[in-house]
DNA sequence: TCCGTTACGTA
DNA sequence: CGTACGTAACGGAC
C-alpha cells in the first residue's frame, strides 16, 4: 500500500493507494466504517459509450473528508470486484457530475444507473441550487476546480486540479490526451485522483447548509436528482444516426465550401480570418464602421450583407458550409458508438436559470430550425417513428400567469392571438375580417423582447421592425399589460433589496443589481424550464423514458413504435401539459416518419 | 498549447 | 437596458 499526504488548510489528509490484494482488507474496513462516501473514477477519456472498443476505467476512488482510497482497478480484477462491492455497500455516494461516473460504473463495472442513481448526491446540483452563476458572472462556477477554489482552498484548487496540466507537460502530450497514457502509479496522478472524492465529500457538507430553505422545502434537491437520473437514461439510450444521410450532406457541403473558397482565393487565402477580410475590404475602398465590443472592426453577417462585392458572398457561403458540416454532421459521425448511435451530454441543470444544455455529438439546441436539413440525420428506432411534443407559447403564458395580468390572461383564455392584441393596443383595431393585424410583427417582437428584458431597440434589431413602430408598441405593451409591469417591478424590487428572486419552485436566482431588468426574464425562463423538467419527471413515472430522446427547451423528442405513435403522442402530451397558476400551458404533438427531420418537413408542420 | 475574442446556431 | 447556452476558428500569449 502506498500512502500520500496532502495538507488542506493545515489539516493533513491521507490518500491510500492499493497496490496488492493484501491491501483490500483495510479498504474493506474503511468502506464499512464510512456508509457515506465521496466517489470518483478516472478513465481513458469521456467516451464512456465506447467501452467495447477502447474506453476503460483506470482508477476508482472512495473517500470521506480526510481520507480516501484509490483502487487501480485496471491492474487487478480483485480491485475491480472490491470497487463493485464498495459501490453496492455504500449508503450514499457523493460525486461531482456523478452522471459521468454512473455511466462509467455501468459500462465498465456492471453496476447499472438504476442502482446508483437513488443513492447518488451530485455536488454540481447542490452548487447550482446555492449559486448558479459562472465564475465570470461573479459566481462560484460549477466545475469541481472552481468550487474547490471558491469554497475550500484556492491554493489547493490550483495545485491539485492544475496538476493534470503539469503532468501532461511532463508526458509531452496535450491536456486532453493525458488520460490514457499517464502511468497508473504516477504519484501526481494518484494525488489528483485521490483528492477528488475528498473534495466532493467536503463540498457536499459545505453546500448542504447553504441551499436556500425554500428550495429545500419545495423538495428541489430530490427533484433535480430525479431529473438528472432521467436525462442520464436518455444519454444512455442515445440517438440512432442515419450515417448515409450525414455522409451525403458532408459531401454536398464540402463541394459548396470548395467552390466558394476558390472564388475568395482571388483576394484572401483564409476566409475565416477577419483580419484578412477587413484588410481586403478596406483596400477595395469600403468604409467599415461597425465595431465589436473590444473596438475591432466587425465582420459579421450584417456587415458582409452590406458589402456589394463577390468576396463578401463567397466568404459567407464558404464559412457557413464548413461550419455546418463540422458542427453537426461530422460531429455526429465522430461520436458514433459501435451500434451506430450517438450519446449527447445532457447537463440537466446548467444555465443561470437552471435551463438544461446539450453538448457533445448532438448539439440539438443549436440545430437550424425551419426544416429538417440537420435533424434528418437522427432516426427513430427500427419500426418506430419520430415525434415532437412542444409547449405552446410557454414563456408568454408563464408571463401572463405569474403576473396575473388580466388583459393577457383574457387573451389566452379566449384563445386570441396575443401578438395581434399587442399590435391593436399600439396601432388601433384590425379591419373586420382580418386575421392578422398589419403590424402584428411589431406586436410579436414586443411580446418576446420584453420577456427577454429588452427595450424597443431589441424589437427593432431582433425583429426588423421600424424604430417608430417599435417604440410605440413597447410603450403600448407597458400601458396595456399593467399586471406584467407591476410583476416586473416587484421582481426588480426583490432583487434590489436582496440580490435574489425566488421562483414558484423555490429556486433562488441571483440578479446583478446593475441589471435589474433581467429579473423578469430569469423568472420566466427558469419557470419554463421547470415546467419542462416536471414534464420529463412525470413522463418517466408513466414509463415513457425508453421513448424519450432529447429535451430541447420547450420541446421533447420521442421515438415511438409506429402502430402506437398516435396514442402514445396523445398520452405524452396530456402528461406534459400543465396548469400554472390557473392558466393551461398546452402541449401539442407532431408525428413524422422515421427521422426527426421528417417532422419539420411535414406539409402542415407549424415549425 | 492555451485562452480571449468573435461569430453564429437555437429557445 | 437584449436573456440563456455550445461550437468553431483565429491569433496573440505562453
Amino acid at each position: 500500500m502506498k500512502v500520500l499526504h496532502y495538507t488542506i488548510k493545515r489539516q493533513t489528509v491521507r490518500i491510500n493507494v492499493a497496490e496488492t490484494t493484501w491491501d483490500l482488507d483495510r479498504f474493506i474496513d474503511f468502506i464499512e466504517a464510512n456508509p457515506v462516501l465521496g466517489f470518483d473514477t478516472e478513465t481513458t477519456g469521456l467516451d464512456w459509450w465506447n467501452s467495447d472498443r477502447g474506453f476503460r476505467i483506470r482508477l476508482a476512488q472512495f473517500g470521506n473528508g480526510i481520507e480516501s482510497w484509490v483502487l487501480p482497478v485496471e491492474i487487478n480484477p480483485e480491485f475491480k470486484a472490491a470497487a463493485i462491492w464498495a459501490l453496492r455497500k455504500a449508503r450514499l455516494l457523493i460525486a461531482h457530475n456523478g452522471t459521468f461516473d454512473q455511466h462509467v460504473s455501468e459500462r465498465t463495472l456492471g453496476v447499472p444507473l438504476e442502482e446508483l442513481a437513488p443513492k447518488m448526491l451530485d455536488t454540481k446540483i447542490f452548487a447550482h441550487l446555492v449559486d448558479p452563476r459562472q465564475v465570470k458572472e461573479g459566481g462560484s462556477g460549477l466545475k469541481l476546480e472552481e468550487l474547490t477554489k471558491h469554497y475550500i482552498d484556492a491554493t489547493l484548487a490550483e495545485e491539485v486540479k492544475g496538476s493534470m496540466t503539469q503532468i501532461a507537460k511532463r508526458y509531452k502530450v496535450k491536456k486532453a490526451d493525458i488520460w490514457p497514457v499517464v502511468k497508473t502509479f504516477d504519484p501526481e496522478y494518484l494525488l489528483y485522483a485521490g483528492m477528488d472524492p475528498i473534495l466532493a465529500y467536503r463540498l457536499l457538507h459545505i453546500l448542504m447548509p447553504k441551499v436556500p430553505a425554500r428550495s429545500k422545502a419545495k423538495g428541489l434537491i430530490g427533484w433535480e436528482h430525479r431529473l438528472a437520473h432521467i436525462t442520464a437514461k436518455m444519454e444512455r439510450t442515445g440517438y440512432l444516426v442515419d450515417s448515409a444521410y450525414a455522409e451525403m450532406r458532408i459531401a454536398e457541403l464540402k463541394a459548396e465550401e470548395e467552390k466558394w473558397v476558390q472564388v475568395a482565393s482571388q483576394w484572401v487565402d483564409n476566409v475565416n480570418s477577419d483580419k484578412q477580410l477587413i484588410e481586403a475590404f478596406q483596400s477595395f475602398g469600403f468604409k467599415l464602421t461597425k465595431k465589436t465590443p473590444k473596438g475591432n472592426f466587425s465582420m459579421d453577417a450584417e456587415v458582409l450583407d452590406s458589402i456589394d462585392h463577390p468576396l463578401a458572398e463567397a466568404v459567407k457561403k464558404a464559412t457557413k458550409a464548413a461550419k455546418w458540416r463540422k458542427t453537426w454532421f461530422e460531429a455526429a459521425l465522430n461520436g458514433l458508438d459501435s451500434e451506430g448511435r450517438v450519446h449527447a451530454s445532457i447537463n440537466s441543470i446548467q444555465a443561470r436559470t437552471a435551463r438544461m444544455s446539450i453538448s457533445g455529438s448532438i448539439a440539438a439546441q443549436t440545430f437550424p430550425a425551419g426544416d429538417g436539413y440537420v435533424r434528418s440525420a437522427f432516426l427513430a428506432e427500427e419500426g418506430h417513428v419520430s415525434a415532437s411534443i412542444d409547449f405552446g407559447n410557454m414563456e408568454l403564458r408563464v408571463m401572463a400567469a405569474a403576473s396575473n395580468d388580466p388583459v393577457m390572461l383574457k387573451a389566452f383564455y379566449a384563445d386570441e392571438d396575443l401578438h395581434n392584441i399587442t399590435a391593436i393596443a399600439a396601432f388601433g383595431p384590425m379591419e373586420p375580417g382580418q386575421k392578422k393585424h398589419p403590424k402584428r410583427a411589431a406586436g410579436k417582437g414586443t411580446n418576446f423582447a420584453i420577456g427577454f428584458g429588452g427595450t424597443w431597440k431589441a424589437v427593432t434589431e431582433g425583429f426588423g421592425v421600424p424604430e417608430e413602430d417599435a417604440k410605440r408598441a413597447v410603450d403600448a405593451f407597458w400601458e396595456t399589460y399593467l399586471g406584467v409591469a407591476r410583476f416586473a417591478e416587484k421582481l426588480k424590487d426583490e432583487a434590489r433589496r436582496t440580490g435574489y428572486i425566488y421562483t414558484a419552485t423555490g429556486r433562488r436566482l441571483p440578479v446583478d443589481r446593475r441589471r435589474l431588468y433581467s429579473a423578469l426574464n430569469y423568472y420566466i425562463q427558469s419557470t419554463a424550464r421547470d415546467i419542462t423538467a416536471r414534464a420529463i419527471i412525470n413522463l418517466d413515472r408513466a414509463g415513457f423514458t425508453p421513448y424519450m430522446r432529447l429535451p430541447v427547451h420547450d420541446e421533447l423528442i420521442f421515438s415511438f413504435p409506429k402502430e402506437r405513435a398516435a396514442e402514445l403522442t396523445e398520452r405524452a402530451a396530456r402528461i406534459m401539459e400543465f396548469t400554472f397558476k390557473g392558466l393551461l400551458i398546452p402541449a401539442d404533438g407532431e408525428i413524422g416518419d422515421r427521422s426527426w427531420g421528417s417532422i419539420l418537413d411535414l406539409e402542415d408542420s407549424k415549425h
